[in-house]
DNA sequence: TATAAGGTTCGATAAAATTCGAACGTATAT
DNA sequence: ATATACGTTCGAATTTTATCGAACCTTATA
């Protein structure tokens, strides 16, 4: 059973959570990333180059890094290779709503 | 009618107006002053100073622009006071889902 | 193995956001 | 009318983000 201050942290980190996937989602680059993957099939993978950014490799990669560090995005790496796929159902799961929200931009 | 064109303007300035609000919203203090907002009564209206933060007053009043000229609050100024009102239904009516994901925080 | 093709990391630079004090404006109260 | 309280605006300093080239690493291909 969770006290009162357990309560509290929980919603601190939530807070915390959904504070760092605005930040994420703050930026067009990364909105847009974002609205395409919600868009796409289910479950859809797709390579970072497919989304026709026009910035050098480099901030494409911090970019696609950011969406991960907060869990917007999973990426499977295989060195030459490198896919990003939307967390579509733990998203949903932990913020339910926002898949929504963004699907119709 | 709608053309093409128009629709595809729509959608970009929508998506431009979502970019606002999420970086409105993408920092401590504008999120807390959002979700209490949200959590209040529908319609309620609040001082600025009513939300316990510790930032000097020009920094609050920065904040609180920020919030209104992303059409967030709307702002009441007396010259003395500044009350400050959520648009709940604007916002409910032009991104259903937002209040109530921001709502759960 | 050697070569090429992507992706990531590092370091530096540029751009944007945050913060605050001071000066100013506006309304309320004495 | 004068003083006080509160909010806004301005300017400058600080901090955070964004951006890119170069070097490096990993996989695929000749």
């Amino acid at each position: 059973m969770a006290s009162e201050i357990e309560k509290s942290a929980d919603k601190s980190n939530r807070q915390g959570a959904m504070l760092g996937i605005l930040k994420a989602l703050a930026h067009p680059i990364r909105l847009q990333i974002i609205v395409d993957l919600i868009n796409d099939e289910n479950g859809a993978e797709r390579h970072c180059t497919s989304f026709g950014l026009t910035v050098a490799k480099a901030t494409r990669s911090h970019h696609f890094k950011l969406l991960k560090d907060v869990g917007l995005i999973s990426h499977i790496d295989r060195g030459n290779h490198s896919l990003a796929k939307l967390r579509r159902e733990e998203l949903e799961e932990e913020f339910p709503g926002l898949m929504g929200l963004l699907s119709n931009l």
